[in-house]
DNA sequence: ATTCTTGCAAATCATTTGCACTTTA
DNA sequence: TAAAGTGCAAATGATTTGCAAGAAT
């Protein structure tokens, strides 16, 4: 499939899924690919700030939102707050620590999917997750 | 179980929730039970500032805040926008539309709920939801 | 009298918009 | 040179916070 770790590289991968590489944006798409945080827009321009100044908000913003409908990245809406976005398609679970905000894929755990849907609705995606504490903050275990 | 329609009014309901039925917390608790489109904080406070011109926003959130604490209301995070509540406990599958925003109910199609989750981790819910275009806008048919 | 609840205003945080500048096809 | 991409600043919208006044136990 695409990156990472593929023989293809960003520049293709993304001009195969109709996107134009720019430079921005592929560094936009490999700081998602690298991660499994499940970074938001805010995060992800925090992140590449340093090594690109000039980088605003709106072009990581606009450029997220052009991966998830070009289905290059998923967008998740996970706590109310704030979007977030994941370079993995696949469907899968995710769980969100209300204690941290962390969310992490529930590997092995193959996320239900519905495959119907009352007549007249047009079903484009379906999500699953999951909430409670992570193992770090359970642990740490204000019990409530 | 709990109203509308039982036999128990909703201060009992709401105390024996653990939540001191002040005048606000009922209105709201009404409002909130009273419809199937899983409001907003905003709009629940903008529906019931006819008649109680000097609720504040701060008290429809502490409320709904605590209403999902104690178990009364869920809490839907299904647009990175904004928190929905749903006085629906019980878990089904939630329909937003992409076009219009309104979040529907797809009764007869039980949502999946994770009975497992990976050890160390505390699951306290999950919940399962769908997007697309609702019948009206989908039949409004902007083929994309 | 102490604690819970409420309200207002200001602050915060994520996201969007308007518009001008730059790059690319 | 027309279209696409980018950046900055200001606007918007939802939610939170600080704090003082009011109600309940």
């Amino acid at each position: 499939m695409g990156p990472p770790g593929s023989p293809m590289n960003i520049a293709d991968f993304l001009r195969d899924k109709g996107i134009q590489p720019s430079h921005q944006r592929m560094r936009i798409y490999e700081a998602l690919a690298a991660t499994r945080s499940h970074p938001s827009a805010e995060s992800i321009h925090r992140e590449l700030s340093s090594e690109m100044p000039t980088l605003s908000r709106t072009t990581v913003y606009s450029t997220l939102d052009l991966f998830a409908a070009k289905g290059v990245a998923q967008r998740l809406t996970l706590s109310g707050s704030e979007l977030r976005y994941d370079a993995t398609i696949s469907p899968h679970v995710h769980f969100r620590c209300r204690s941290c905000g962390a969310v992490s894929d529930l590997d092995g755990f193959p996320a239900p999917v519905l495959s119907e849907v009352p007549a007249g609705y047009l079903l484009e995606s379906s999500h699953f997750h999951a909430e409670g504490l992570c193992p770090s903050c359970a642990s740490t275990a204000s019990l409530d």
